[in-house]
DNA sequence: AATTTAATTTAGACATATCTAAAAAAATAT
DNA sequence: ATATTTTTTTAGATATGTCTAAATTAAATT
């Protein structure tokens, strides 16, 4: 079907598509996937001519709706596999990430249908992020980042924006996990930082982990 | 570490190894992984560079220790990875080699362990062949092919030879799965056929089928 | 031992995916 | 509107892994 390096910039594309309304552009692609813009426009004809992506010189890649369903695909298989690695083999879920971009790549339908079906159908990965479905429709809740709750607001911790272990380790060793009643109990102006209540503990949290939080108000 | 491909030259060298004393030919490995000559020649010089086998011009080649050890790791992975699909999501036999194929190539470390681990450390895969251990250890039983039994001698089927899909799905339409017990009834000079008893049934069996069924002699 | 056949290697080509350096186009600033 | 900066593309190079066709070496046959 695909190579696993055109799989990957669909990926990329595919996500940062969700960031923008415009075209995604031929640098942003390069930053994501860590490599140069020249490849990147190499790579983007190669897509073009198999019409997973629409191009038109300088102006940026939109997807199109087979891209988009072959990128939903990959999202699919890599966040299934990351719910396999910890909820079977009891990886934490700062471990996952690096293992599910291989698996991600496994061609095999009935694989995927028989993992997600071996793991109850599960509708969220382990940082909170929705699993596609096999028509590609995904589960949107209605979350919102911390860092834009009032004070006396609350909620359940539903995901992160950044998947980095460094950052999940944080989390883990400050008692923070999905599922985790979240409330403000203040907000410092001065360098938006918060004080919040978690079990029963109050932690004072910095904006930029704020800013990587992401809650279902109560 | 080291590429698809070069992983599956070292798969297929560690396999001809195994049925001859010398070493193996380019000839053979082309045949194995259909490809062509040239095309080995030119690997097995890059595999000779990173010290994996041992290569001398027309001599054929020999795996180092360094390249045993990855050869087995590869099988290793392989045969775990097929234990799952059969185990855990509901695979039959005939069905999981290409998969296992793909994962095979998965590199983590802790994913083989820990799926070692989920599978209860089995040491053979539903193939009947024998896993090897973290460290690399076979556990090799006593088996023989059932083309090679007498007349009124009997075993419990424990491995094929062949594991491609048709001759396992042929195996399933006779009842025919490991841990069965078959006697042969008798033996034909014309052809070599033999008809086995297995179960309640009486089985006729040719010889090409015998030669790829291993029993264990009680 | 010479000849024929088979196996193996070499030479040169091609496809994929990447890169650097330079050129071209678009966006921004003066 | 012109000049400058940024973005994007092109041109040409490199590495991997493959191939065909030709040359070389080894093995088998007479």
């Amino acid at each position: 079907m695909f190579t696993f390096s055109e799989e990957n910039y669909l990926k990329a594309i595919y996500h940062l598509e969700i960031d923008t309304d415009k075209g995604v552009s031929t640098n942003a692609i390069a930053e994501k996937l860590e490599t140069k813009a020249s490849s990147v426009t190499d790579m983007i004809k190669k897509l073009s001519e198999k019409e997973l992506i629409v191009y038109k010189k300088y102006q940026g890649v939109t997807l199109t709706s087979f891209g988009k369903k072959t990128a939903v695909n990959i999202v699919r298989k890599h966040r299934l596999w990351e719910v396999f690695l910890v909820k079977k083999l009891n990886f934490s879920w700062d471990e996952v990430h690096d293992i599910a971009e291989q698996l991600e790549h496994i061609k095999s339908s009935k694989l995927i249908q028989q993992l997600d079906s071996y793991l109850g159908f599960p509708t969220h990965d382990p940082h909170g992020d929705p699993i596609p479905d096999k028509e590609g429709n995904l589960k949107v809740i209605d979350k919102r980042l911390l860092s834009t709750m009032l004070k006396n607001e609350r909620g359940i911790c539903v995901g992160v924006n950044d998947s980095s272990s460094d950052f999940l380790k944080f989390l883990d060793k400050k008692g923070i996990t999905l599922g985790k009643l979240i409330t403000v109990l203040d907000k410092e102006d001065f360098d938006d930082s918060l004080l919040i209540q978690i079990d029963q503990k109050k932690l004072s949290i910095s904006n930029k982990i704020a800013n990587n939080l992401y809650l279902q108000k109560q």
